[in-house]
DNA sequence: ATACCTCGAGCTCC
DNA sequence: CTCGAGGTAT
């Protein structure tokens, strides 16, 4: 066969596969069986074996990747993943809808808000971002803000396209839900069975395993799908409306679940329950609902609180709920010697995991629900994850069971128990299951980021003697690592080698890591950003401290008080010889604060800066952004077409400023 | 080969 | 809170 024929049959095979793929993933209606497809896969396959020269990158046989991967690069969003806050009832939704009508000052008798009304995948969320046309990244969710790398993995799943049509817009990025549909996940389970090895548990848990295979192969033979949900900064695309946004999206080959259009809370509870209704037959795994706003124009002024967007929610079904044995309630000590209750249950299979322990929170949530060991308790996921006692079934209770009772010493070491409004506290300073806790903060991933120190190995260190406060841990080597159990000489060497790059961590995860009460990550972050070293830190004094912006007179005293005592001044000082940073890392920005004290709103589009890029540099001089103009805002930066902010402005008098005006303001 | 550990995914409640 | 993957120990 000649050359060109070959490569002619090349392009069309592929064209056939695609339109096949459209047709199974987007359509939901295969036009071919399975062996026909993989008859067409095959054949494609050995035209490109035999005219290597030919073979492009977007060819669907490209999509299982080359030799694995050793770990996952991390990656930064372009726009950080949020999520969206929840309701579970029609009374809550009500409330949305009523908060997204004040929030737009409509009259009463306004007509009803458009809504876009899409299920809710139980799935895991990833970001795809195409460069020139082409899927150039696929990431995990991970904080939010930076997620792993997991390209190739998202290459394998049918369906997606790894190129767009001509036309497309060469560089967006889309987000959307991996999960694995349920008649794959049994026909997984079917074939792990014949092999003799375990079967996986649940669909959701099976496809987040996948993507982070490091072997993309096994994951292409993983029945994996995905459904897109969002494309970022829709309204850039000339789209004006959610069901504007989906349609483009099935335009340029993206599968989707679409979005149904409803006028009005009544019609967002409508779908709610049919939805409820259907989503059992859907052939996957569907949590709930989310609900936007339909029109993106009245996004600004609705704006976001500092979790959510304010222009959408979702509403979860009712979760699932099983009843089991209360077999014990036994008593954890935290880092602060909060002692907490957990049930011990006897294990039930709820929401598609076996629960056999959840948290009772404090004492005052073990008298409400008056559980007695003995009992039947009726249990839940909260969020289809956390299990929680709901209730408990009183007419099955056993005779003669008795109300639980707090024990009046320290499950660790006995001291006597002190009773703090709901908390029970140990106010024993040399508690060993508060130090274990402490070190287990330390480490963890938010904090110094330790890595190869977890749970186990932080008791075994602490029940050895080996430390005794958290700069013992720089004290560790790989000699006396050796005596402890399972410790290999590789294991000593990677921990040791862990805790000597803690060292350079910046002041602020320092300062979360030795676990003053009341500061948080968040908090770490401010004080360490003003003091930059903790020198400066320590000095501070309370009312300086409580002048900081997010900063109150709880916080304050906390960190006072925590570095008037000398044990913990003395901790500082043995971390910083044994050579542990005690600076601010990030810079400072370098420009003047010009803007500081100053509460700016951003509307309509700007010519030379994205949103983005103007939110970061009002920060960058000191400057306050926020969604929505209010008595506070001190000034409008306006652009073309602005919104009804800008109305607002004019009646509370509130300076408006042009792009250029705000700019030359920053001499820039 | 098997057993144990850490990590990160889902992200609610207090 | 539980699960799955990957790594190391036994």
């Amino acid at each position: 066969m000649s050359r060109s024929k070959v490569a002619q049959e090349i392009l069309a095979l592929r064209e056939e596969i695609r339109e096949h793929d459209r047709a199974y993933y987007r359509d939901a209606h295969p036009t071919i069986s399975d062996q026909e497809y993989d008859g067409l896969i095959v054949r494609l396959r050995e035209l490109e074996d035999l005219h290597p020269d030919l073979i492009t990158e977007d060819s669907p046989t490209q999509r299982v990747g080359g030799d694995p991967l050793e770990e996952f690069r991390s990656v930064p969003h372009s726009v950080p993943m949020l999520s969206l806050d929840n309701t579970y009832n029609a009374e809550e939704m009500r409330a949305f809808d009523q908060r997204v009508r004040r929030g737009l000052d409509l009259p009463e008798d306004a007509p009803p808000i458009e809504y876009a009304v899409e299920p809710k995948i139980d799935g895991v969320a990833v970001a795809l971002r195409y460069q020139g046309g082409r899927l150039a990244l696929g990431a995990t969710r991970g904080n939010g803000v930076e997620g792993d790398d997991i390209t190739l993995n998202v290459r394998t799943i049918r369906g997606l396209p790894l190129v767009l049509p001509k036309g497309a817009p060469s560089e967006l990025e889309v987000r959307g839900e991996v999960y694995m549909p349920l008649a794959g996940f049994l026909q997984l389970n079917e074939a792990m069975e014949r092999q003799g090895l375990k079967q996986y548990v649940n669909p959701r848990n099976t496809a987040a395993g996948t993507l982070k295979l490091l072997d993309s192969s096994t994951v292409a033979a993983r029945p994996l799908a995905i459904a897109v949900y969002t494309l970022v900064n829709a309204d850039q695309y000339n789209l004006e409306t959610q069901l504007d946004m989906f349609r483009f999206l099935g335009d340029l080959g993206f599968p989707t679940q679409g979005a149904e259009l409803c006028r009005g809370a009544d019609e967002v509870m409508e779908a709610i329950e049919t939805w409820g209704d259907r989503h059992p037959g859907l052939g996957f795994d569907v949590d709930g609902l989310v609900v936007k706003v339909n029109h993106f124009n009245l996004y600004d002024e609705l704006g976001a609180t500092s979790k959510f967007p304010r222009w959408a929610i979702s509403y979860k079904f009712p979760a699932e709920e099983k009843s089991t044995k209360l077999l014990d309630i036994v008593l954890q000590v935290g880092r602060t010697g909060a002692v907490t209750p957990t049930a011990i249950l006897e294990p039930v299979f709820v929401s598609g995991t076996t629960v056999s322990r959840a948290t009772l929170h404090n004492a005052d949530e073990v008298e409400r629900l008056d559980a007695r060991i003995g009992d039947t308790v009726v249990v839940k996921k909260a969020g289809e994850i956390i299990p929680k006692v709901e209730r408990v079934l009183l007419n099955e209770r056993p005779a003669g069971a008795k109300p639980f009772r707090y024990p009046k010493d320290c499950p660790s070491c006995r001291a006597e128990l002190v009773r703090e409004d709901v908390l029970i506290r140990c106010i024993n300073l040399a508690c060993p299951a508060q130090l274990e806790r402490s070190v287990m903060h330390f480490a963890s991933r938010g904090a110094m980021d330790i890595e190869g120190l977890g749970e186990k190995l932080v008791l075994q260190l602490v029940r050895e003697g080996l430390v005794k406060d958290v700069s013992d841990l720089y004290k560790l080597t790989v000699e006396k690592l050796g005596d402890l159990e399972r410790m290999g000489e590789k294991s000593a060497a990677n921990l040791v080698m862990g805790i000597e790059s803690s060292k350079q961590q910046d002041l602020a995860r320092l300062v979360y890591a030795l676990g003053i009460r009341h500061v948080g990550s968040q908090g770490a972050k401010v004080v360490a950003r003003h003091y930059q070293t903790m020198e400066a830190l320590m000095g501070a004094d309370e009312s300086e401290l409580e002048a900081l912006d997010e900063v109150g007179p709880v916080i304050a005293a906390s960190i006072h008080e925590f570095f008037n005592r000398k044990a913990n001044r003395d901790l500082v000082a043995r971390l910083q010889t044994a050579g542990v940073n005690m600076e601010s890392l990030e810079t400072p920005s370098e420009e003047e604060p010009l803007l500081a004290g100053e509460i700016i709103v951003v509307t309509g589009t700007l010519e030379k800066h994205s949103r983005n890029e103007i939110k970061a540099l009002i920060e960058k001089f000191g400057g306050k952004v926020t969604g929505s103009v209010s008595k506070k805002t001190t000034f409008l930066i306006a652009g073309s077409e602005p919104g009804s902010k800008y109305d607002k402005a004019q009646t509370l008098k509130i300076p408006v400023l042009s792009e250029a005006e705000f700019l030359r303001r920053l001499g820039q």
